[in-house]
DNA sequence: GCCAACGTTGGC
DNA sequence: GCCAACGTTGGC
């Protein structure tokens, strides 16, 4: 079982929305860049992921989303009505790729940035690098002991 | 709003 | 293949 990192604009799809779609699942779609989708493709179900809050004034971790199904063509890259459309891809030939993801976990309270930058096993975590942009990458097995115990509330599926 | 870092595009 | 120009990301 392989540990990511999913990061999300809330102003595009929050932690809440999440939790408000029916059995809290949701399609992850509308990636974009090759080498986050090559992690995607290497996703398999019972992966788990954290889902991090971006390009807001506090980003942070939120909780933790179970990957329920196996890689697949992300279908927005074939409607021409999606943003994510890709008129260079083609169903013979897809590019993007898209995997459902369920939320199991929420922090509580979300683990703010500038929490973890004070934690001195996590600052080498590809968040902190340099430059680091991916929005799909991969979090390492110490790093996942770690964050798991930060405080959390189960959340229970209805 | 700023800006560094990065990815993509396209002329040559 | 090189690389300048441009667009995007995302923390601050």
């Amino acid at each position: 079982m392989a540990f990511w990192l999913l990061k999300s604009e809330p102003s595009e799809f929050s932690w809440n929305d999440l939790l408000q779609k029916p059995n809290r699942q949701e399609i992850w779609d509308g990636v974009r860049n090759y080498q986050a989708r090559n992690y995607i493709r290497s996703m398999r179900p019972g992966d788990l992921a954290l889902f991090y809050h971006s390009s807001i004034p506090e980003p942070a971790i939120m909780g933790i989303v179970r990957i329920i199904s196996d890689p697949f063509p992300d279908p927005s890259q074939f409607d021409p009505r999606s943003p994510y459309y890709d008129p260079r891809s083609s169903r013979e030939n897809p590019r993007w790729y898209s995997v459902f993801v369920q939320a199991i976990q929420t922090f509580y309270p979300p683990i703010e940035r500038s929490e973890l930058k004070k934690d001195h096993r996590l600052q080498t975590m590809e968040l902190f690098r340099k430059g680091s942009r991916l929005s799909v990458m991969p979090v390492l097995a110490e790093h996942w002991q770690i964050l798991t115990k930060y405080p959390y509330k189960l959340e229970e599926l209805p």
